[in-house]
DNA sequence: CGTCCACAGGAATGACGGGCGG
DNA sequence: CCGCCCGTCATTCCTGTGGACG
């Protein structure tokens, strides 16, 4: 069973080169901003405190990388020095809530937590205790702030840039990354003023940029000779076409080299890459409708069956009328239309649907709501589902009756 | 140029399961 | 074990609104 695997030729050399969340040494196209950052935070080696830094870009742009970066030789640096420097990274997306955030920051500094149980400003109060009779420059990076501030409002951010007021024998400094370029319009112009004593944009990559980083990263994952040109080339011209991606280009071209592999090819050319692009796209929204909660599932559904009687654009009426007949047949009792309205934003921002809202002048407001993805591929994620699976070739009645009036 | 549709989406509130410290 | 607090999901009530129609 092995002996074929290893046998084969072997495409890479090194394939978690290829992860995104692997750090190279060296960050082409990003001289300018490690630069800049790196002027920002060094004072930190002088015992004063940096500048607050805002960082924004799309994803994949190497806002990360390059801070991680940044920190790490910063880091290294500060041994050097002997200079009283603490760092901390958080994900805010990954992490989730302002309790956990600070659960983090506390952990960073070595106070125990527990993770729920008490008040966010508890937790507060000990990390700002903590901090302070730590007597250090403390530099927090908060990932992906913009996931937070969206869902939770902007009372963690106030609360931390204020944080310096009441510190006697220690400095702390935020570094906020936001994959959301517009998010100024979310906060309070008090907090983003503090926020951003230096302002980073991340642009995005083109594709001949995007070109040298696979570039530099293929010489140590494949194997010689196996990555040829075109395929690079292809992987790079999608990300760029994209948003200028670096971790679109970076998965493709790691999928690529698993198909190459998986078929036992010698190179890995163009045709693997476009078959690495369904690949993944597949695999995604297999994950996601898999992973879904039931209620959600059934308006994936009920979007499936309008889309079948020939609705592409189905609005929220609709649907929650088709919706709310499923659950009838399936014994559940259904959630309100409202609800039913923030499952549908929550679908579309996960990119299984597709809402906007339009007006349709004198016969209301609404949202056109359409499906992402082809119908067969719902109906095989279904079919696999022991309890919903009859529910794919049941036809509404509220469909079938009456034949529908629409404009 | 006002009306009025069919919702959007914010705010307040509540139920619930889970975990804490005492 | 209790009382408290957490985050999450959901409901209820609500105000807001783009633009075709009359």
């Amino acid at each position: 069973m092995f002996d074929r695997f290893v046998g084969e030729a072997h495409i890479f050399e090194d394939r978690e080169v290829l992860r995104h969340d692997y750090l190279p040494e060296r960050l082409p196209h990003r001289e300018e901003q490690i630069r800049r950052i790196g002027e920002i935070v060094a004072p930190v080696l002088k015992g004063a405190r940096c500048s607050n830094v805002f960082i924004y870009g799309k994803t994949g742009t190497g806002k990360t990388a390059v801070t991680k970066h940044v920190l790490t030789h910063l880091e290294i640096k500060s041994k050097e020095f002997n200079a009283p420097v603490k760092f901390c990274y958080i994900n805010c997306r990954m992490v989730g809530s302002e309790y956990r955030v600070f659960t983090g920051l506390c952990q960073s500094i070595g106070v125990a937590v527990p993770f729920t149980g008490l008040s966010v400003g508890e937790v507060f109060e000990r990390f700002r205790t903590g901090l302070d009779s730590s007597k250090s420059i403390f530099i927090a990076v908060l990932d992906e702030v913009d996931a937070l501030i969206k869902s939770r409002g902007d009372t963690l951010l106030y609360e931390l840039t204020r944080i310096n007021e009441t510190l006697d024998k220690s400095k702390a400094s935020l570094v906020g990354i936001s994959n959301d370029l517009r998010l100024k319009e979310f906060l309070d112009p008090r907090v983003f003023s503090s926020l951003s004593e230096e302002e980073i944009v991340f642009r995005p990559y083109d594709a001949s940029e995007l070109r040298n980083i696979l570039f530099e990263r293929a010489k140590i994952a494949f194997s010689k000779g196996v990555l040829s040109d075109s395929a690079l080339n292809l992987c790079a011209a999608l990300a760029a076409a994209e948003h200028g991606d670096a971790r679109r280009a970076l998965d493709l071209l790691r999928v690529a080299g698993e198909v190459a592999e998986r078929k036992g090819a010698a190179v890995v050319n163009e045709e693997h890459v476009r078959e690495a692009e369904k690949h993944i796209e597949h695999n995604r929204v297999v994950e996601a409708l898999k992973n879904l909660t039931l209620h959600s599932k059934l308006v994936v559904l009920s979007v499936y069956h309008l889309k079948k009687a020939d609705i592409h654009q189905a609005n929220t009426g609709e649907i929650y009328e088709v919706y709310a007949e499923i659950c009838d047949e399936l014994g559940v009792t259904p959630l309100t239309q409202r609800r039913l309205s923030t499952l549908v934003n929550e679908l579309d921002s996960m990119g299984l649907l597709n809402a906007r809202v339009i007006s349709m002048g004198r016969y209301g407001r609404t949202k056109k709501i359409r499906l992402e993805m082809a119908r067969s591929l719902i109906k095989d994620v279904f079919i696999s589902d022991n309890r919903l699976g009859r529910l794919i070739d049941y036809d509404p009645k509220c469909l079938s009756k009456n034949v529908r009036n629409r404009g």
